[in-house]
RNA sequence: GGGCGGAUAGCUCAGUUGGGAGAGCGCUGCCCUUACAAGGCAGAGGUCACAGGUUCGAUCCCUGUUCCGCCUACCA
C-alpha cells in the first residue's frame, strides 16, 4: 500500500474550494424529510441581500454550522435552511445613490420602474453574500434559499396582514410616529438609535394674557417647535403656579393664546423652572398631554423637517417672524426663534443641558415625530403569549441573563408602526375607493397621501368592487411593510406557509435560533409572536444570543473608522478554518469579541500542526495494523484512548450547552498538548523500529485515534479535517456524513491517566535538570528516578524507557537514599526525586538558584498550612478529609526540603564554598 | 433615571457544589533533535478592582464604593 505524502505546510487555498464543491455535488447538506433521523433545524437570521459578508456574519454563521454539522454527524435529520431579505430602506438607499451618480432619481424614474431597478441590483449583488457565505464552508441546504420578496414569501405576508386586519389586529391611524426626514418614512420605535448629545436648556416667558406684566417661564430644549405650542403645564399641587390654571398665556412669535392646564404627569416640579409647553404635534409626550386636555396639534414643520409656510400660517405666527423662517432646517431655524426672543427680552437664559437624540438607525439622520397616518400593529394581544412562551420555558434564552431583558420589553411593548412610506417591500393591500375616499385623497405634486379617516378595503388580491359605492376605481395604499414583518414569519414562511407542506410538519418548531442581541426585539421577538398566533406553536426551542464583535481596542468596528477586519481577507490569509476556530473559541457568554488578526494568526498555526501530526501519521502507517481491545495495548496508546474519550466527553457536553469557547479550548489541549507533544513523543521508538512486536497496535491505534479525532473536530474545522480524514484508513466517502463520535466507556482508564501524570511530572524535572546543568539538548544523560510513595516508585519502574526516552538518558530506577551522595543535582516534587550527575566544570549557579527558590517555596507553602493546621477552629471545624490533606501535604514538604536542602549542601561542597 | 454585564499574568480571556491560581498570545533562555522554526524544551510574570460582612477558611457567597461597557427610558 502506498501512503499519501502530504506538503510541509498547510495551504488552505488547496483544499478549501475542492472540498466544499465535492460536498455540495454529493447532496451532503440537502435535508429530506423522510431522514430517519429525529429532526433538528435552524433558520438563518437571513442577511440583507445585497451586503456583504462582515465578520459579525461569519461569527454568527461559524457557530450554526458547528452546531448543524455536528448535529448532521450524530444522525439528525438537519436542516438549515439559508435566505435573504430586502432590507426596505437600507436597499432602497442602496439604489437611490446609483440613480443619483447616473442624473435620475427615483421620482423621475417612477414607482414601477424604480422597482425594477432594485429587482436588477438584487439580480446583480444578490449572490454576494451567498457566495461568500459557501467560502465560509456553510452547510445550508442551497436549495431552499429564500427571499423574503418571494412569491411564497409574499404569499405568507399577505395571509398574515389580511387576517390580523380581519381580527382587528392591524389598523390604521393618525398617531406621532418616529419620522426619518432623509429616508422620508416613519420608522417604528426600535429603529431610532439614542444618542447622548450636548444641547442647550431655553428658558423662556410666556406673558399672561390678561396681566401681560406677570410672565409664566417655562424651559425647552427645542425652542422652535414654540410656534406649535398649544398650551402650557404647571404641576396642579404646585403652589407657585396652582392658581393660574385655566388663564392663557399670549404665545410668543404669534397672534394666538394659549391654555395653562395642571398635568401632573407631564411635569416634574423639580426640573427647570415647573412651567411646561406642551407641542402636541412634535413631541411624543406632549402628544399624550394633548389628547388629556383635548388641545389641537398645529405641525410647524413638513416632511423633510423643514418649517412649514402653511403650518406657520395656520399656528398663527406673526408674519415677519414666519416669512425668514420659510423652508428652514430646524438647527437654522433654532437660531432665528433664539433671536427673536432674545430681541423681545423673553429669553431669559440658555444653559448646556445633556440630551439624548433620536437617530435614524439606517442613515442617522435625526429623527422627528411626525404627524401622520400609518399602519399598526396592535401589539399587546400577540405579545400576551409570547412572554408566557419564554416564562413556562417552552423558548429558552441562552445565556439566561437576557431573558429579564425580553420579559422587560414585551410587558411595556408598545403597537408597532408598520408602514414604510418607501417603495421596496410588501406593499400594503389596502384599496381606498376613489369615490368614497374622494377628500381623504391628496395629491401634491408626485406625492399622494391618503389622510386619517379614508376607509381601506384590505384583501388579498384587488378589489373588483367598491362595498359601499360599487365603485370600480381604487388607488392603492402606497406604502409598503417594514421589513421586520416578514422576517418576523420567516421560521414558517420558508417551510411553505401557508399552505400545509411536510416541511413544515417535520422542522417547525426550529431547534435553535442562532443570533445577536442587536435584533432580540427587532427580530426574535416578533418571530415569536407570529409563530405562536399563525403556527399555534413556538417558533424554536432555543435561542442562542451570542456577542458583539468588536475590533481588538473593543471599539465597534465600522467603515469609518477604517477598523474592520474582512472575513474575507482573514480567509484568504490565514484560511477558512482558523477564522472558524478563532471564532468559536472567542464565543464566551455574555462577553464582547475583540478580534485581533493575532488570534486568527495562533489558530493558523494550530491547522499547521495538525497538517503535521497527519504528515507524521502517514509516514508510519505502513505495515499491519492489529486491533488488539483497548485494555491489551500498550500503555501510550491506553494512555491516549482514555484522554480522547474525555475529550470527546467534553466536547459533547459543552457544545450541549452552547459553550463553543470551552469545546474549542478543550479541542486544542487535547490535540496540541496531549496529542502531539505527548503521544506522537511516546510511541515513535516503536514505529521508528519496522519489526517492533507492539508496531501493529501501535499503528491501529494511531490511525484509530487521528481519525477520530478529525470527526471530533470536523464542525469546526470542515475543510483540513476532511482532507486529512481523506487520507487515513476510514470507511465512507466523506467525513461530513460520518457518525460524530461517541463516549466508549472501555477506552477509559483512570489508572494510565494517573501513570501518565507521574511520567509527565518525573520528565519534566530531567529536563528541567538539563536547563539547569546547561546539557546540550543532544546529549544523553544517565539520571536517577525514585519517589517516596511504594505503588508510584513501582510505576516509575514499568515507565522506565519512556523515561529515558522522553529524557533522552538512561534512566535509573531506585530509592533516593539509595543513590550515590556526591556530584548529583537533586530536583524534587512532591515526593518525587530526580537525580542528574554532575560533571565538575559545569557553572551550577542556575542550579542552586533554582534549589534556593525551591526551598523558600517549600518554607512558605509549609508556613501557611502550620497556621491554619495550628487554628484550633480550623482542626475543630473544617472537614477532616479536608484536614488530613494539609497534613498530608506538610509532611511531603518537610522530606521534599530535607532533600532539596541536602543536594544544595552537596553542591556547594563541590563548589568549594 | 432604570436594568444588566464586566473588572483575574504585559494583552485577550477561562475558572458551577468556597479549601494548594489556569490557558492562548506576548516576553526571556537554550535548540534548525528525520511531523511541524507557523516548531521543540525550559522559564519569568498575578495583595484575583477597592472597602466591609458571612465563614475555621472567600477569586468564588452577601453589602457598599470606584471605573468601564451594553441595553432601556418621556425629565421638558
Amino acid at each position: 500500500m502506498t501512503t499519501p505524502q502530504l506538503d510541509k505546510t498547510y495551504d488552505p487555498k488547496a483544499v478549501e474550494s475542492r472540498w466544499y464543491r465535492v460536498w455540495i455535488e454529493q447532496g451532503y447538506f440537502r435535508a429530506s424529510i423522510d431522514h430517519p433521523g429525529e429532526p433538528y433545524c435552524i433558520v438563518i437570521p437571513p442577511p440583507n441581500v445585497t451586503g456583504s459578508l462582515h465578520v459579525g456574519h461569519a461569527l454568527n454563521h461559524s457557530l450554526q454550522d458547528i452546531l448543524i454539522r455536528w448535529r448532521r454527524m450524530q444522525g439528525r435529520n438537519t436542516l438549515w435552511l439559508p435566505g435573504t431579505d430586502h432590507a426596505g430602506i437600507a436597499t432602497q438607499n442602496v439604489v437611490e445613490k446609483q440613480l443619483i451618480t447616473e442624473g435620475l432619481s427615483r421620482d423621475a424614474l417612477g414607482r414601477e420602474r424604480f422597482v425594477e431597478r432594485v429587482w436588477q441590483w438584487k439580480a446583480t449583488s444578490g449572490n454576494t453574500i451567498v457566495n461568500q457565505q459557501k467560502q465560509l464552508g456553510e452547510s445550508c441546504d442551497w436549495d431552499r434559499l429564500r427571499f423574503t420578496m418571494d412569491e411564497g414569501l409574499s404569499k405568507a405576508v399577505l395571509e398574515v396582514f389580511v387576517r390580523l386586519h380581519d381580527e382587528g389586529l392591524i389598523y390604521r391611524g393618525e398617531r406621532l410616529i418616529n419620522w426619518c426626514p432623509r429616508c422620508l418614512t416613519a420608522l417604528s420605535d426600535i429603529e431610532v438609535e439614542h444618542e447622548d448629545v450636548k444641547g442647550k436648556l431655553y428658558t423662556i416667558e410666556y406673558p399672561l394674557e390678561n396681566d401681560p406684566g406677570t410672565k409664566l417661564t417655562i424651559a425647552t430644549t427645542r425652542p422652535e417647535t414654540m410656534l406649535g405650542d398649544t398650551a402650557v403645564a404647571v404641576h396642579p399641587e404646585d403652589d407657585r403656579f396652582k392658581h393660574l390654571i385655566g388663564k392663557r398665556v399670549s404665545l410668543p412669535l404669534t397672534n394666538r393664546t394659549i391654555p395653562i392646564v395642571g398635568d401632573a404627569i407631564l411635569v416634574d416640579r423639580e426640573f427647570g423652572t415647573g412651567a411646561v409647553k406642551i407641542t402636541p404635534a412634535h413631541d411624543f409626550n406632549d402628544y399624550e398631554a394633548g389628547e388629556r386636555h383635548q388641545l389641537p396639534r398645529l405641525p410647524i414643520f413638513d416632511h423633510q423637517a423643514l418649517l412649514d409656510p402653511a403650518g406657520m400660517a395656520k399656528a398663527g405666527v406673526e408674519p415677519n417672524i414666519a416669512t425668514p423662517l420659510e423652508h428652514l432646517p430646524v438647527q437654522k431655524a433654532r437660531l432665528k426663534i433664539e433671536q427673536a426672543l432674545k430681541d423681545r427680552g423673553l429669553l431669559m437664559k440658555v444653559e448646556d443641558h445633556k440630551m439624548a437624540v433620536g437617530k435614524c438607525y439606517r442613515c442617522k439622520t435625526v429623527v422627528e415625530p411626525y404627524l401622520s397616518p400609518q399602519w399598526f400593529v396592535r401589539i399587546q394581544p400577540l405579545a400576551d403569549p409570547a412572554i408566557k412562551a419564554v416564562e413556562e420555558g417552552r423558548i429558552r434564552i441562552i445565556p439566561e441573563g437576557w431573558v429579564n431583558n425580553y420579559l422587560g420589553w414585551m410587558r411595556d411593548i408598545k403597537d408597532w408602526c408598520i408602514s414604510r412610506q418607501i417603495w421596496w417591500g410588501h406593499q400594503i393591500p389596502a384599496w381606498y375607493c376613489l369615490t368614497c375616499n374622494d377628500r381623504q385623497i391628496l395629491s401634491v405634486g408626485n406625492r399622494t397621501t391618503v389622510l386619517q379617516g379614508a376607509k381601506p378595503i384590505v384583501s388579498k388580491s384587488d378589489p373588483a368592487q367598491c362595498p359601499i359605492c360599487g365603485g370600480r376605481q381604487f388607488l392603492r395604499d402606497p406604502d409598503v411593510l417594514d421589513t421586520w414583518f416578514s422576517s418576523a414569519l420567516w421560521p414558517f414562511s420558508t417551510l411553505g406557509w401557508p399552505d400545509r407542506t411536510p416541511e413544515l410538519k417535520t422542522y417547525y418548531p426550529t431547534s435553535t435560533l442562532v443570533t445577536g442581541l442587536d435584533i432580540l426585539f427587532f427580530w426574535v421577538a416578533r418571530m415569536i409572536m407570529m409563530g405562536l398566533k399563525f403556527m399555534g406553536d413556538v417558533p424554536f426551542r432555543d435561542v442562542y444570543i451570542h456577542a458583539l464583535v468588536r475590533d481588538a481596542e473593543g471599539q465597534k468596528m465600522s467603515k469609518s473608522k477604517g477598523n474592520v477586519i474582512d472575513p474575507l481577507h482573514v480567509m484568504e490569509q490565514f484560511g477558512t478554518d482558523a477564522l472558524r476556530f478563532t471564532l468559536a473559541s472567542m464565543a464566551s457568554p455574555g462577553r464582547d469579541i475583540k478580534l485581533a488578526e493575532e488570534r486568527i494568526e495562533g489558530y493558523r498555526n494550530f491547522a499547521n500542526k495538525i497538517w503535521n501530526a497527519a504528515r507524521f501519521a502517514l509516514m508510519y502507517l505502513n505495515g499491519p495494523r492489529a486491533a488488539l481491545p483497548p485494555a491489551q495495548r500498550a500503555f501510550p496508546d491506553r494512555w491516549i484512548l482514555s484522554r480522547l474519550n474525555h475529550t470527546i466527553r467534553a466536547v459533547t457536553s459543552e457544545l450541549e450547552s452552547y459553550r463553543f469557547d470551552r469545546a474549542a479550548t478543550v479541542l486544542y489541549q487535547f490535540i496540541w498538548h496531549e496529542y502531539c507533544d505527548w503521544y506522537l513523543e511516546l510511541i515513535k521508538p516503536v514505529l521508528q523500529d519496522s519489526a517492533h512486536p507492539d508496531g501493529p497496535s501501535a499503528r491501529q491505534s494511531l490511525a484509530e485515534t487521528l481519525e477520530t479525532t478529525m470527526r471530533l473536530l470536523h464542525p469546526f474545522m470542515p475543510f483540513i479535517t476532511e482532507e486529512i480524514w481523506q487520507t487515513l484508513p476510514h470507511r465512507g466517502d466523506s467525513i461530513v456524513v460520518q457518525d460524530y463520535p461517541v463516549v466508549d466507556s472501555a477506552w477509559s482508564s483512570p489508572d494510565t491517566e494517573q501513570q501518565f501524570m507521574l511520567l509527565e511530572h518525573t520528565v519534566g524535572l530531567v529536563r528541567t535538570g538539563r536547563v539547569l546543568l546547561n546539557v546540550a539538548p543532544g546529549q544523553r544523560i544517565p539520571f536517577y528516578v525514585g519517589h517516596d510513595d511504594q505503588t508510584r516508585h513501582r510505576q516509575l519502574h514499568q515507565l522506565q524507557h519512556h523515561l529515558a526516552h522522553l529524557s533522552r538518558g538512561t534512566a535509573e530506577v531506585k530509592p533516593s537514599n539509595d543513590w550515590p551522595s556526591g556530584k548529583l543535582l537533586r530536583l524534587v516534587t512532591e515526593g518525587l526525586s530526580v537525580g542528574i550527575g554532575v560533571t565538575g566544570d559545569v557553572d551550577l549557579g542556575k542550579a542552586l538558584d533554582r534549589l534556593a527558590k525551591q526551598i523558600a517555596e517549600a518554607d512558605k507553602e509549609a508556613q501557611r498550612l502550620d497556621t491554619k493546621l495550628n487554628n484550633a477552629e480550623f482542626v475543630a471545624k473544617a472537614p477532616p478529609e479536608v484536614i488530613a490533606e494539609h497534613q498530608e501535604r506538610v509532611r511531603t514538604l518537610s522530606r521534599d526540603r530535607a532533600l532539596l536542602a541536602s543536594s544544595q549542601e552537596q553542591l556547594r561542597a563541590m563548589l568549594g564554598t
